[in-house]
DNA sequence: AAGAAGTGCAACTCCACGGTTGCAATTTGT
DNA sequence: ACAAATTGCAACCGTGGAGTTGCACTTCTT
């Protein structure tokens, strides 16, 4: 459930995807009806909502015969406080170096 | 100095480009210096540390006939605090959708 | 002055990724 | 039972990115 963190950033590094978050952002759709509104094959929007799958940033669930997509801002939320807390820990570290160094 | 947001996630969604961060977070270093710590070439590492420095993650400067790099912490910090308020948002407007959707 | 250390630039290979097309399989509605 | 809608799978293409090698250029050091 917890992917590791740099998979997600590898899946947010994309301009398309991002169209397709903020067109599921409308309401929940399938591949095929986010065909309609963005200039991409049923297939290619298919591939990126695996991706966007696989690390968590979108779930799916069954209705009918389509699969329905919803985002999940919860991750989104939860990668930019781990990413919060890597920068805050990376300045701190950052500013010990820098202590060690003038006290040489 | 305000990248737009994709090209950060980019740079962030690569495993090496991590290591060569995690290695200049124990101090500043040329790219000939982490060569020597990585299992790369110099000139892979020079790139990296390019597109590092195009999204503002790392910083660069002169010392003698060495270039030499930082890691800039705030940036992830503010890339963090960017990706926390899309998430919310998001939170936001599905509720707000699946509010309008019950009382259809 | 000369060699060592460091950077910059260019060309090349390799492969993963984004995208497409085509077809089979499943499910729905009438 | 049949046609339409939807998904799933596989093969294929083109491009860009990661990495390497090779060489020229600059800058220290002695």
């Amino acid at each position: 459930m917890t992917a590791t963190l740099v998979p997600v950033f590898a899946a947010l590094g994309d301009e398309t995807r991002w169209s397709i978050l903020t067109a599921l952002g409308e309401g929940d759709a399938s591949a095929s009806a986010l065909a309609g509104r963005l200039p991409l094959t049923r297939q290619a929007i298919a591939k990126h909502l695996n991706v966007l799958q696989e690390v968590g940033l979108v779930e799916s669930m069954r209705v009918g015969r389509e699969l329905r997509y919803r985002v999940l801002g919860a991750r989104l939320s939860d990668t930019a406080k781990r990413l919060e807390r890597i920068g805050s820990e990376w300045d701190h570290r950052l500013a010990a170096i820098k202590q060690i160094a003038e006290t040489l």
